[in-house]
DNA sequence: CAGTGGTCTAGACCACGGT
DNA sequence: CCGTGGTCTAGACCACTGT
């Protein structure tokens, strides 16, 4: 920062969780608003002072105020709008970043052993809730994975997946053995577009049995469906072990 | 018109002259860069061409790709490091945005009667499981309330939570049956800091004779805590009936 | 129309960290 | 050391949108 002239803003100093380490002026603008509407001077729905006010204020530029401002944006609690201005969010709908594991990484990182153990691979006609979750038509052939992701040999997850190949023609040729489906996709399948859903389901009986718990038992579920262009290529159903749990920053 | 005729570059040609359609310079270079990771042109690993470069490649300000640079590099595909340059990620730690839902709103955008219906106000010493997760000490009194949320009568959410009398005095004067504990919390506290875990659990009896669903039924769980500076505020259990999901793009 | 945010530039200095 | 990204500036024009 530069105009050492400008006197610090009067914000109210929140107890601060931890020492405050931003040092840049966009950072230390964004905490600024952050704690101002936390701290209810500006309250929900309130017009808050437009980017040039502020970048007098601070005594910087304009588009620095404009990185702080966007920063805020991008969690949700405030609105932007051309002419109208910026706006505290009255029903602050909660972003929150999350961080999806890889599986490999997930067990390396905790000192485990990974490994992988191939269940089974069918190529069959794919079911009714598979085809429409896909988008597919009836009469579609698929394939069918089912395997095991194992830490220091015992399961971690358990992997039910259905690859379309008409998006991947080369999968028939993979053996599942030696790499798994998912090493395969990523090293391979440039996908254009993802959708992740999370979700809780009864343990059905193969996958009681191969994550050695109750039949029924909560299970933490990720859903992951990617497409190229239009076409779905992967549907993949990572199951957890009750116990499991993820977790972010709000 | 010109000829517009030409595909979509694979290899994009850069130099752009032209005014831009609907997507501004930054954006361009993003969707490039996401597109060359995603085909492998620039694999896993490999050092990309470094901001000055690219900026002259497409004839735009260096500032330009550093915020083309910077949003991939929030989605986790490449690591960006000073003098080391910026490289696709090895293993891409995928991120995603979460959008937390509100439960009012989640229910009223359905088209749905929301109601909010309290089940029980408690003032009792914290049980140990609660303490060691709000990380206070033992003989800790703590006010627990529990609740439902409704739609059009049916319940959409049970919700189990603990507050912490000495961060927030004012609420043991708060009747909860007119006004919900969340909106009452997130209209008069300013929390500084706050963490999101997503998991399954078993309905507990108490759980599922409010969700009418069977005692150790899958019920997707989102805990919440929350803190203002390093007094934890509140920590809630919110569980939804079984088929309950969230979704996300990746 | 006019006010506001969104983007962009052509520079500049600085912080980090590999060599 | 010195190359690279991180930040910042003082402007500028444009896009959107409320009045």
């Amino acid at each position: 920062m530069r105009s050492d002239d400008v006197p610090p803003p009067s914000v109210p100093d929140l107890a601060q969780s931890g020492p405050r380490r931003s040092t840049t002026t966009w950072q230390v603008i964004r905490d600024d608003v952050l704690a101002r509407i936390r701290s209810r001077a500006w309250p929900p729905g309130e017009l808050i002072p437009h980017e040039a006010e502020l970048a007098a204020e601070y005594g910087c530029a304009r588009s620095t105020v404009n990185r702080a401002l966007r920063e805020v944006a991008a969690t949700g609690l405030i609105d932007r709008r051309r002419k109208a201005g910026t706006r505290v969010a009255l029903n602050p709908l909660r972003r929150a970043t999350l961080h999806i594991p890889v599986i490999r990484q997930e067990v390396e990182t905790r000192g485990a052993r990974y490994d992988y153990a191939l269940i089974s691979r069918e190529h069959v006609s794919a079911p009714l809730a598979i085809r429409s979750r896909m988008g597919l038509p009836p009469q579609t052939r698929l394939l069918h994975v089912r395997a095991l992701h194992l830490a220091d040999g015992i399961a971690h997850a358990y992997e039910d997946r259905w690859i379309n190949p008409q998006a991947v023609p080369e999968i028939m040729e993979v053996d599942f053995a030696r790499i798994s489906a998912n090493a395969w996709l990523v090293q391979n399948v440039p996908y254009t577009r993802g959708e992740l859903t999370l979700s809780a389901a009864a343990a059905d009986a193969d996958c009681a049995a191969c994550l050695l718990c109750a039949p029924g038992a909560a299970i933490f579920t990720m859903e992951r469906i990617t497409w190229i262009g239009d076409q779905p290529v992967t549907l993949v159903t990572q199951s957890h072990p009750p116990g499991y749990a993820i977790s972010t920053a709000i």
